[in-house]
RNA sequence: GGUGGGAUAGCUCAGUCGGUUAGAGCAUGGGAUUCAUAAACCCAAGGUCGGUGGUUCGAUUCCACUUCCCACCA
């Protein structure tokens, strides 16, 4: 049986600094990346991650920086790099859109679609928006004025190529009909059923006059690809499509995807039509998240001052404990708050007196009592049944992609811990010693597998936690705040 | 502006395919206790389920409108 599964986040686009949606995404992929790495072994996952760097904004923020373009790009890339490191992100693969062998995949893959007869040149004319640098259409225009500027656009002509993705409306209404499960969340899955249902044809390229960074389009010096067009191509490019057909069809077949609720469209519709143009199978599973808004509740914007820093986070709380927070505090597909208190409370009651304190108290009392445990064979059978059905349950959700409910279960098993000990009273006198030390050793089982199912979320404080309890060194792992 | 999604206890969220007293965790208050990071354990209080109207014997759950929030609009 194939165990092999593929990860892949969206490349963040390079025009800024890495923000805390960027760390949600990264964390979140990177816990399941962790969890089928635990389950099945670490050469039955790839995690891709990497940084999308073509485009007008980019080609633009680096005239502003007085750069090259390359510099620029290289800049932001290491700082994602960086970030990922800072938040424990272990990738198999950083993918990065501007190098010469990105270049060539992607003008492979067009020139498959471009053989399947899915491309074709069309002029194109319409309202441009200097602001928005891109097109706009007439339905979108507020009194002839664009929607977001408040500018009057102008009237500019280009020849395009574009992408016949209309074709695939039918097919990809079809895959989505047939695979119910494709798309996480459910609500997302009906959104995407409504914008495949009225997907168009889409321009895929751009006049290299006017954007000189990007790939060129084949046979097509004048033209350059569409920035998404290009980018996209990654999530195959990265396991051999292109370079090594047997790796490819080794991962391609289990991919999960993770993206944002403004990818959902690109991702969903543009990228599965993409894939059906080259004979391709579709994404096995899709996870839109949500998105981190501020404190009061509001998409966070330098004009409300509610913009929260992952670096002061991390730097202030320890990126672990910013890490859990993202994954544990804020619900894995749905937009959620970003709120400090929440952070320190769910830490506090989690990690430090729930899961922390238990693992205290059955090594201290293990090495008071001095009595065995990690005696796994030793456990009791109602006991260890009552645990292995907790880990089946979060097992089961980390699989579905469950992360919050996932975790939600570990602090509940950790929970029902503390009122076992509570009420075995291994300390008792009254207990014999054999006593005490079935109550220890089956407590130490249950940390074993609290700590293993903790692992994807918090590799490190976990990794310690095994560590204790199997030298029985008591520690502090989680200090209070 | 158009389209789609959301709004349930102080906070984070479950849930109701319409039906007697709407659930959990955290936070709060009280009790009991001390093996442990003054942690854990037990109990309690907390909500006209965003607003208005409609369908219905009955709506938090269905429908319409409305407010606020989020996203997308090649």
């Amino acid at each position: 049986m194939n165990n092999k599964t593929y990860i892949t986040t969206t490349l963040p686009y390079v025009n800024a600094e890495p923000h805390i949606g960027h760390a949600l995404e990264f964390v979140q992929a990177d816990t399941i990346a962790r969890y089928f790495r635990q389950k099945y072994g670490k050469e039955n996952v790839f995690f891709n991650v990497g940084t999308d760097e073509h485009g007008q904004k980019i080609f633009k923020k680096a005239q502003e920086e007085n750069i090259s373009i390359q510099q620029f790009v290289d800049k932001y890339s290491d700082r994602f790099k960086e970030y990922c490191k800072l938040f424990f992100v272990e990738y198999d693969n950083f993918y990065r859109t501007s190098t010469k062998e990105h270049a060539q995949i992607a003008q492979k893959f067009w020139e498959i679609c471009k053989k399947n007869g899915d491309i074709y040149k069309k002029q194109y004319s319409g309202y441009y928006c200097v602001g928005c640098e891109r097109f706009i259409t007439e339905k979108e225009l507020i009194d002839g004025k664009c929607p977001d500027h408040g500018t009057e656009p102008e009237l500019k002509e280009e020849e395009n190529y574009f992408f016949r993705l209309s074709k695939y409306r039918e097919i990809l209404l079809k895959w989505l009909e047939e695979n119910p499960e494709a798309v996480k969340p459910q609500n997302a899955y009906d959104e995407l059923k409504k914008i495949v249902s009225e997907i168009e044809d889409i321009s895929i390229s751009r006049i290299k006059e006017h954007l000189p960074w990007g790939i060129d389009v084949p046979n097509d010096p004048a033209q350059v690809l569409y920035v998404w067009f290009d980018a996209l191509t990654n999530y195959v490019a990265s396991i051999g499509f292109g370079t090594n057909e047997e790796k490819f069809n080794e991962w391609w077949p289990n991919t999960i995807q993770f993206f944002g609720p403004d990818n959902l469209r690109f991702q969903g519709a543009i990228w599965q039509g993409m894939l059906a143009s080259a004979k391709l199978p579709h994404t096995k599973k899709l996870l839109r998240h949500g998105m981190v808004l501020g404190a009061d509740g509001r998409k966070m914007a330098k004009t409300l001052g509610n913009i929260v820093s992952p670096f002061e986070q991390a730097e202030k709380y320890s990126a672990e404990i910013v890490r859990f927070y993202l994954l544990a505090g804020i619900s894995t597909f749905a937009d959620g708050a970003y709120k400090e208190d929440d952070l320190v409370n769910m830490y506090n009651a989690r990690l430090a007196n729930n899961y922390g304190n238990l693992l205290n108290r059955v090594i201290h009392l293990a090495n008071a009592k001095e009595v065995n445990i990690n005696e796994e064979q030793n456990v009791e059978r109602e006991f260890k049944q009552k645990v292995d059905e907790y880990k089946n349950e979060i097992e089961k959700a980390y699989e579905e992609l469950e992360i919050f409910l996932a975790l939600e279960k570990v602090d509940e098993l950790a929970d029902w811990g503390n009122k076992y000990i509570t009420e075995k009273e291994p300390w008792s006198k009254e207990l014999t010693k054999e006593q005490c030390q079935t109550v220890l050793n089956n407590l130490s089982y249950l940390l074993k597998i609290v700590s293993q199912l903790y692992y994807p979320a918090i590799p490190i404080s976990a990794n310690k936690a095994k560590e204790a309890l199997e030298k029985r060194e008591k520690i502090i792992l989680f200090n209070k705040l």
